[in-house]
DNA sequence: CTCCCTGCAAAGTGTTTGCATAGTA
DNA sequence: TACTATGCAAACACTTTGCAGGGAG
C-alpha cells in the first residue's frame, strides 16, 4: 500500500511532510534514524521542510502506530517501522541498530552453537497497568 | 557492605556527595529517581550539593556498574541500583517502575492463569558487538 | 603534595510550543 | 469554508562542560 493510503486508512490527513517521513521508513525498511538524521534525508527532496514539523509527523505516525522510537545512548532517539513485532540489537561499537524477530536466537547463535555476535547486555522493558492501579479502577 | 567500602571496592575515591548518591540506592532499595529527584532528596540532608555533582557522581556509578539508568517516557531517565540482573515493569497509569526478576512470567500471572497486570508492550534491547563489527576486528 | 572532585553557572542538545500562514477535506 | 498542519523561531527540560577552589589519598 502507499504512503498515502496508509495516512488516509489511519485518519491521519495526507501533507507531503507526512508522506515523506513515512515514504523514508517504507523505502527504506530496517533503517533507524535520529530526528535529525531523518530531516536531513528528506530535506534533500523537500528543502523547505521544517525539522518541527519532522518532530510533529514522527509523533504523528507512532500514535497511530506505524513508527516506534528506541531510546539510544545520546545523540537522540531511533525512529524505525513498526510493522511487526520485534525486538532489537544494537552493536556496540558501530551504534548500528538491528531488528531482529522475536525469535532471535537463532540470529546470535550459528548452528553449530558458535557465536555470531556477543550480547553485553538484555534490557528487556515491560509497560502496562499495574496490580495496584488495577485495584483502583 | 557499606557504601563506603563499595566504593573502595570499585577503585572510585570516597567523596561524601558519592557516598550520599550510592547511599541512598542501599537505603531504598528497589526505588529508582531521576536526576533531579534525586538531587532534591540529598539535599535535604546535604544542602550544599550541586546538581551537576550528581549528574557526575550517577556517571561514575554507572561506569562501575552499581547503578543503571532506565530511559523513560519524559521528565529524565530513571536511576536505580544494579545488584543483580532484572527487567523492568513500567505502569501506564502511575509511571512506577519495578524491577522484575529475570523469570517474571510468575508475577505477571496468578497460578490459575489469571493475570494481575496487563502487560501493553515488551521492549527487548540487545547490546554488544554485531557479526560485521567482529569480522573487522 | 598531587591529582581528582566539587560547586557554580554557562553552554549544549534534543525536543516542544506558539503563532501567523498555507493547505487539506 | 472549516479546520488542521506547516514553517519559523523562541522557549524548554535535561544534561554536560569549564574553571577556580577544596578535599582525598
Amino acid at each position: 500500500m502507499t504512503a498515502e493510503g496508509i495516512l488516509r486508512e489511519r485518519g491521519l490527513r495526507v501533507t507531503p511532510q507526512r508522506r515523506a517521513v513515512l515514504q523514508y521508513f517504507l523505502f527504506n525498511e530496517g533503517d533507524h534514524q535520529t530526528a535529525d538524521g531523518l530531516w536531513n534525508h528528506i530535506q534533500q527532496a523537500f528543502p523547505e521542510i521544517a525539522r518541527g514539523t519532522v518532530y510533529k509527523a514522527l509523533h504523528d505516525l507512532i500514535d497511530a502506530r506505524l513508527l516506534e522510537h528506541i531510546p539510544a545512548e545520546s545523540g537522540g532517539d531511533l525512529y524505525g517501522l513498526r510493522l511487526t513485532p520485534h525486538h532489537h540489537f544494537i552493536c556496540d561499537q558501530c551504534g548500528h541498530l538491528y531488528d531482529l524477530s522475536p525469535s532471535y536466537q537463532p540470529l546470535l547463535e550459528a548452528p553449530n552453537g558458535d557465536p555470531i555476535a556477543v550480547v553485553r547486555e538484555i534490557d528487556v522493558l515491560l509497560r502496562g497497568v499495574c496490580r495496584s492501579c488495577a485495584q483502583i479502577h
